[in-house]
DNA sequence: CCGAATCAGTTGCGATTTGAAACCATTATG
DNA sequence: CATAATGGTTTCAAATCGCAACTGATTCGG
C-alpha cells in the first residue's frame, strides 16, 4: 500500500506517523494494562466510538494490535503484538516525563510499579561506555543519499 | 488557566495532551538537532506555516520552548527549556521503536550517534534489582480516590 | 542609500478529521 | 422470551489542517 511517510528516513517521524496522535498511544497504554474489548477501550479512554473504531483498525493494520478469538467463547478481542508490546519503553518515558513536568508539586498521579509494588525507576539514556547521554552529547547522522 | 486534561491522573495522558500530535515532537526533535528559527523548523519538518505558528506558541506556553533574543543581533529564536530537553528519552525510545518496527530490513535510516560517532545503544527498562521490565512485569497503581 | 531577498508570521478558504449522539444487528443474561 | 450489553456504523455539526497568497519588518548586495 506504499505508505506516504512524513519524513521517510527518520525513525522518529515514522513512529509518529503510526502512533503520533492524541489517542493511539492511550489505546496502547490501556492494552498494556489489560484492556481487550472495544467497550473496555472506550470506557477507559473516553474516546468517541467512531474514532476508536478507526484507531483500532489502524493499529491492527500497522501490526501493533491483532484480533483473535477470545479463549472463552466466540467473541473477538484485541491483543498487543510483539511490535505493540515493544512500545513499552516509549510509554514509560512519556510517563516519566509527565510525572516530572505535567504535575504540580503535591498533585497525585498513578504510578507504574513492578510485581512487588516497587515503583519503576527512571530510564536514563547511556552510551556504550556508561556515560549519560542527552541532547548535547548526541547528534543525528543522516543516511547517505544514494 | 485550568487545563482540561483528557485523563488528569495519568502522566502518560497528560504528556500526550501536551505533545501528542503529529507535529509537536518533530519540532522538539529538530530543536534538539539545532533548529532555532521559524523558517528552519518549517524547512525541516515541512509543516504548514500557520500550524507551525500554533505549535511553537503552544510549546512555548507549555514551557517546553522559550523565546529569547539571539546572541548575534536582534532576531529572536526558539530554544528548548529544561522540560523540553527532558523529552530526550521519549524521542530516543520512539526512534528505537521506529528503527525496529517501521523499516523493512535493508531500508536505511538516520541514526543517533554519540560525539565519537558510535551509535547510541538501546534503552531497556530495568527494575530496581536490575531485572528487565516489560508489560507483563509491571502494572499501573491508580491513585487513591479522595 | 535603494532594491531585492529573507524572515516571521497572518489571513482566507476548502478539505479533512473529530466528537456527540442516535441507530442497528448480534450475542448474552435473567 | 424480554432485556441488556457488545461492537460497531451512520449522521451531522464543529474544530482542525493544509495550501497559498499576503503583510510588514529586517537584512543583504551593490
Amino acid at each position: 500500500m506504499a505508505r506516504d511517510w512524513t519524513d521517510p528516513e527518520c525513525p522518529v517521524a515514522r513512529a509518529l506517523d503510526l502512533v503520533g496522535d492524541r489517542w493511539s498511544l492511550l489505546v496502547v497504554r490501556d492494552a498494556m494494562d489489560g484492556a481487550r474489548s472495544f467497550t473496555e477501550f472506550q470506557r477507559r479512554t473516553g474516546i468517541a466510538r467512531n474514532i476508536l473504531t478507526d484507531r483500532l483498525r489502524r493499529l491492527t493494520e500497522s501490526g501493533l494490535l491483532a484480533q483473535r478469538t477470545a479463549p472463552s467463547g466466540r467473541r473477538r478481542e484485541y491483543v498487543l503484538t510483539d511490535a505493540g508490546r515493544d512500545l513499552f519503553p516509549v510509554i514509560l518515558t512519556l510517563r516519566q516525563w509527565g510525572e516530572r513536568h505535567a504535575f504540580d508539586p503535591g498533585e497525585s498521579h498513578s504510578t507504574l510499579v513492578d510485581l512487588h509494588g516497587v515503583p519503576v525507576p527512571g530510564l536514563t539514556p547511556t552510551g556504550a561506555d556508561g556515560t549519560r547521554l542527552d541532547t548535547d552529547t548526541t547528534r543525528v547522522r543522516k543516511v547517505a543519499t544514494g
